[in-house]
DNA sequence: ATAAATTGTCAAGATATATTGTAGTCTTTA
DNA sequence: TAAAGACTACAATATATCTTGACAATTTAT
């Protein structure tokens, strides 16, 4: 379920977008300003913004800068005016993509898809009847509880968020422990050897997933190498 | 100095589009068929493609999917016809956007410039099924993985990055093991030899590929000696 | 055709890395 | 403040990779 923010000052056309989009997976929530749509960017997160250019008080173009001073978002822009001159200016302020309204609800879900297509986050994953789920703060197999410690459950959940990459045990340290941390290498490998053991014993086939890459660290697998 | 693939039928097309692009510090080679383009991808390294869907033979359409089949390289279609349907079953086959002509030059390059910023560096190459990609840490021929060693798996990677530059022993070294390194020059040959052997019970012609430049070192080409 | 030079092959020893067992230290919780 | 839990470290063992040298095969030059 991917989460979209939608910005339009008429109301009309947030209930429009919200009622096309919802049937397609998306779940959808609504500014209807600039302020209301940053403050909504702080408190939640989301997968891609729609953004009306024409709004009242801080306009479009201001709020696009602004979002991409905090985030690298999607920003699809859309407009009224097929004003070529203006959709160069949001491009250039970093939006992703435009849309001339009114548009093909097709088209737009598909610009949407192909933005989203680049990046995927998740708070919640499952495989095979493993899920990690973040807001929990709890690891299920089949419904039943796997006690994780806090750096166990952050490193199964990064790598199940990111199947088939492989992370160094030097980036796993930078992205669990933090940049300045002075770890060692071979600590890693306890937690890895913890989070298997503890895994194993909830009969999940882990070490088809967990998968040790020689030399380099380790990765989250779909499948068994076949 | 980004290097674009204009494919386009008319000569004069192409022509404009390679007169605006210079100046703007691109550098533009030109196809006026699909043939000529693919072969064109085969032997250099593009930064972009801006692709006509209107062409005789194969049609744009099917060459979008050849491109898409072989790289991630970024993708701009360029069509006469305002159709929705047209545009969204470009986006589906992979291409990143598209563009309707006659369209305003600074529209295109603001597009072209979009692409190219969340463009990231070639963490991935793919010829013919065989596919070396960095992130997963893993070399695919038709899906199945082809299991390496760190080393193997650097050289590989290296040569297929490269196309048709010979590597003498020496420099493999150096790239590879880093400067300091004492290993000896037979080593790359046992090395060498490991990938060969790995690759050919993949079924990819690997003999055909990675080639011995006798009396200087080694070296990936796309296609046969011809 | 022959010799010289270069590359290919192979397997064993050397090296490097991962796993596991054990234990000490630090942190949180009751 | 004590106990439990979590984190880190070290060492022993297991496993995988890398390197090397001798010889065979191939290519090149004369």
């Amino acid at each position: 379920m991917r989460k979209v923010l939608l910005v339009d000052d008429e109301k009309r056309m947030l209930d429009l977008l919200a009622l096309y989009l919802q049937p397609h997976n998306y779940e959808c929530m609504k500014a209807s300003d600039a302020n209301e749509a940053l403050q909504l960017l702080e408190e939640k997160s989301f997968d891609l913004v729609l953004l009306d250019i024409m709004m009242p008080g801080m306009d479009g173009w201001e709020l696009c800068k602004e979002i991409r001073n905090m985030s690298d978002i999607p920003i699809i822009m859309v407009t009224a005016r097929e004003q070529k001159a203006d959709i160069i200016k949001g491009l250039k302020l970093g939006a992703d993509d435009y849309i001339i309204k009114p548009f093909n609800e097709d088209e737009l879900l598909a610009r949407m898809e192909a933005l989203l297509r680049r990046q995927a986050p998740t708070h919640a994953i499952e495989w095979n009847g493993l899920r990690w789920d973040e807001i929990k703060y709890e690891l299920t197999y089949q419904g039943r509880s796997i006690k994780l410690t806090p750096k166990e459950f952050a490193m199964i959940g990064l790598l199940m968020k990111n199947p088939n990459q492989v992370f160094e045990r030097e980036r796993l340290i930078e992205l669990i422990w933090g940049f300045e941390s002075e770890t060692g290498g071979r600590t890693v490998d306890s937690h890895v050897r913890n989070i298997r053991d503890k895994i194993r014993q909830s009969g999940f086939p882990i070490d088809d997933h967990f998968i040790t890459v020689w030399g380099i660290g380790y990765k989250w697998i779909h499948a068994p190498h076949g």
